[in-house]
DNA sequence: GACCACAGTATGGTCTGACCATATCGAGTC
DNA sequence: GACTCGATATGGTCAGACCATACTGTGGTC
């Protein structure tokens, strides 16, 4: 085999991204520090401007800096810690390519979210949050208010497992989605359903019961996407990555059904 | 309240982000398409070539294209589906930041394992890929390359269950931490308590029972990460994203231990 | 006709240097 | 002290050039 990859050689914005890399290893940078600018780093690290912008777009897409424009403390580009809006973007873009299905990202929703809602129910944590959108929820007009906080309450679920990148993940998988999920929500009327629901995770989740909110969480998202859930388990075709250019197509699926 | 953003004027290079996105939804693009040269889409879209490629750095961090030079049908950017490149670089950069711990990753790897797992277990898929694996680990000879075939073992349970989301995901949280993995193996010298994991895993899945399969991915990871898993649970700190600068630092942790 | 050498050309990659918009800083003024 | 307004540093954008690469097509050679 020896699986042989026809070496690209570095591209300069490539190895500008790999010196910054180092330099946040080596001289510990961390969140709010900031880098040189522009023109000074392209000096530096002996490469054009262009070179040296072309990296800190791909740094400010993966969400690790954050570029202000003017003059003064705060402008320049600074370390930051954003991964979501990264896995948004990226959910967003494959959805539409077709390379990933929604059947698959709800599928991902579910797991990481009766995973959240076990183990925020197992250690007490601050659970004000969830109240707090289930109250927005209700005095929620407009089926996008509506969605924002119900995104809040769920999101707050996976913040209340206390991992960040499951966090972010549920951030993620839910702004990716969640043009879809106003349409589901206007076109549902009644929400009555799946605030019960809410009710019950949260209260499963007060009350340190990580199986009984588990179980909440799925009757939940059966209700709020009946379609995808119709056969027991999804069955969709296997690897959707790297290595040996492994495209594929996916098939097409129905976006649909409402929001949760 | 009233969640004012300061309204960023939209760059360039983000519009052109915006109506390639659109021609991919609106022109029904697919993996394999290719779009048009720099040159022309500057002209196209009415903006400068920098811009259109600061545009494209971006779609290829995301996995959404890829661009080779020269000429020729394969010249230029084509469109592509490899999200766990993505993943990849944000979770190696957001460890390096600490804005994620390798704690969290590890977790997040269990919930993504036990559920894959679980699933594969459920369905009959095509389990070859899983005795290639764990053959070539037999006659792996160094830490490196035991490790690479280690990685496809568990990927392979990833696109088992049949969700390509789940198993970029599974792919990048193994390559992300590669480096610690092999440096863990090579501590460890002795690999066959992980082989024996290693087996009871996949025998539980061809006997298609998922509880059995989900516990024996347990075992293994309490074996190969024991400084993670020392607590029942993990208890970080949540809120880790986007919405209101929500910047926080992550404590420092120990990266260590064995492999998977 | 099959093969090969080579010029042509379209592609991304890089660089230079300029100018703009923005936001702070600081000297000068009232 | 408060205000005004120019200086300045920052990212954002542009135009135009040149390079390396890799296919295309042409024309010659056998």
């Amino acid at each position: 085999m020896s699986g042989w990859q026809p070496v690209r050689r570095t591209r300069a914005f490539e190895d500008v991204i790999a010196r910054i890399e180092e330099r946040i290893a080596g001289d510990g940078l961390t969140v709010g520090d900031r880098l040189p600018g522009e023109r000074q780093l392209a000096e530096q690290l002996q490469v054009s401007r262009s070179s040296v912008r072309e990296a800190m777009r791909v740094l400010e897409t993966l969400g690790v800096v954050s570029s202000q424009v003017g003059r003064g403390p705060d402008a320049g580009a600074v370390l930051t810690a954003r991964p979501a809006g990264a896995l948004t973007d990226l959910l967003r873009l494959h959805l539409g390519l077709a390379s990933l299905s929604l059947e698959e990202v709800i599928d991902a929703r579910l797991m990481i979210e009766q995973w959240s809602a076990a183990r925020a129910a197992g250690h007490g944590a601050d659970l004000s949050a969830l109240s707090d959108a289930l109250e927005r929820m209700d005095q929620a007009t407009t089926a996008e208010d509506f969605v924002e906080h119900d995104t809040a309450f769920h999101v707050a679920i996976a913040e209340a497992s206390g991992n960040r990148l499951i966090a972010a993940m549920m951030r993620s998988l839910r702004d990716s989605v969640r043009r879809y999920a106003i349409e589901a929500v206007e076109r549902l009327g009644d929400t009555g359903g799946l605030m019960t629901d809410h009710h019950l995770i949260r209260q499963a989740i007060v009350s340190g019961n990580p199986s009984e909110a588990s179980a909440a969480v799925e009757t939940h998202l059966r209700r709020a996407y009946p379609d995808i859930f119709r056969t027991p388990v999804t069955s969709g075709p296997p690897g959707a990555d790297d290595r040996g250019r492994g495209e594929d197509q996916a098939r097409s699926e129905d976006r649909g059904r409402a929001d949760g």
